[in-house]
RNA sequence: CGCGGAGUGGAGCAGUCUGGCAGCUCGUCGGGCUCAUAACCCGAAGGUCGUAGGUUCAAAUCCUGCCUCCGCAA
């Protein structure tokens, strides 16, 4: 069976890795052209395109998917079934009509929960405990074709969304293999997602850092690691604006107004004042133009006195 | 040449502008105090100040090259 991916990022790069080591036959890949990136603004290729390249597949990135190039790329590779994974792109219909077997996507939530750009996230940002991966037929609307399989995993108390995304990567890159197989065999099953369930994950944004420190503290917490490592949690403590990467519970109560810092010691962290009149311990952080370190160390060369 | 910050005992920082004994908060090791400690007291070890060169009586500090790390931006 000819397999065409289309994929971009470390996630799909996992996909794409294990096909090739189950001995998939990917006659090409698709990638998003390369782009400036990091400091310098060098021109980087996608980590699916380091694979393809190591792989010797053909690696094509078109401009634009609707000019009519692409279709043609694709027609000439003549695929039984194209896999996409967090390709970032938006495939029209005449590119879902080119391989007989269809075009399938792996995509990181129990769909229809999460359709969109940052399932992932959203999982964790609304305190969710379990969530999955979902192999699909892509249709045009986004992210609501028909389910073939899926799989679930339990998200930790204090799991990042960095960390639940290479779970999951791994968790899709399996179950991707298992549905081509099972397309090849004939016996993949097709279930209609439930559009009444549905719901939508759209990308995260900068405007979402600011910690809101009305919430209590398990959603302040949810927001840290959902927001990490992109685009962070951020807050103003004691006229400094700080990234904050980690943090735990405390049993403590306080009359203090809230976001102002209780308690800053060395040997345990920030306490910051949540909603409730309870507090929450800041425990990983990073300072302007500083790198990421534990409140601890930041406080033994940066004390705060309150 | 996209913009910017930083390399100082094990950790986090100050000191650099204005050159003159290596400093702070911790950690580590030893001792003391205490029913007790992530408490307190006493003592100790641990640094070629990223690297190569230059200026100087004298360089962490001033000048030049190089290496490494980080933030923004994507």
């Amino acid at each position: 069976m000819r397999i065409v991916f289309m994929g971009t990022p470390d996630f799909a790069a996992a996909s794409l890795e294990r096909l090739i080591d189950e001995g998939a036959n990917v006659v090409g890949v698709f990638t998003q052209p390369d782009k400036p990136k990091d400091r310098g603004l060098k021109l980087t290729a996608s980590p699916v395109k380091e694979i393809a390249m190591k792989a010797g597949i053909p690696v094509f990135q078109p401009e634009k998917m609707r000019d009519g190039t692409a279709v043609e790329m694709l027609k000439s590779l003549n695929p039984d079934l194209v896999a996409v994974v967090a390709y970032g792109r938006i495939l029209p219909d005449d590119i879902l009509a080119v391989p007989p077997k269809g075009t399938i996507n792996i995509h990181g939530s129990l769909l229809p929960k999460y359709r969109g750009a940052a399932p992932i996230q959203w999982a964790v940002l609304n305190g969710d405990t379990l969530t999955g991966v979902s192999s699909m037929y892509l249709a045009s609307e986004l992210d609501s074709g028909d389910v073939i399989y899926t799989a679930e995993t339990e998200i930790g108390e204090f799991e990042t969304s960095g960390q639940l995304f290479e779970r999951l990567r791994e968790l899709g890159a399996e179950l991707l293999i298992k549905t081509v197989r099972d397309i090849e065999k004939g016996c993949a099953p097709r279930e209609p997602q439930d559009a009444s369930s549905a719901s939508f994950a759209p990308p995260l944004s900068k405007e979402m850092s600011p910690i809101d420190w009305h919430k209590t503290p398990r959603e302040i917490i949810k927001h840290i690691c959902g927001m990490s490592p992109w685009p962070v949690a951020t807050a103003e403590l004691e006229g400094l604006s700080f990234k904050i990467f980690g943090a735990e519970y405390t049993s403590n109560k306080t009359a203090t107004p809230v976001g102002t810092v209780v308690s800053a010691d060395c040997k345990k962290g920030i306490e910051v004042a949540c909603g409730n009149g309870e507090t929450l311990l800041i425990t990983r952080l990073q300072a302007p133009g500083s790198k990421t370190m534990a409140a601890t160390d930041y406080l033994r060369g940066h004390p705060m006195n309150l």
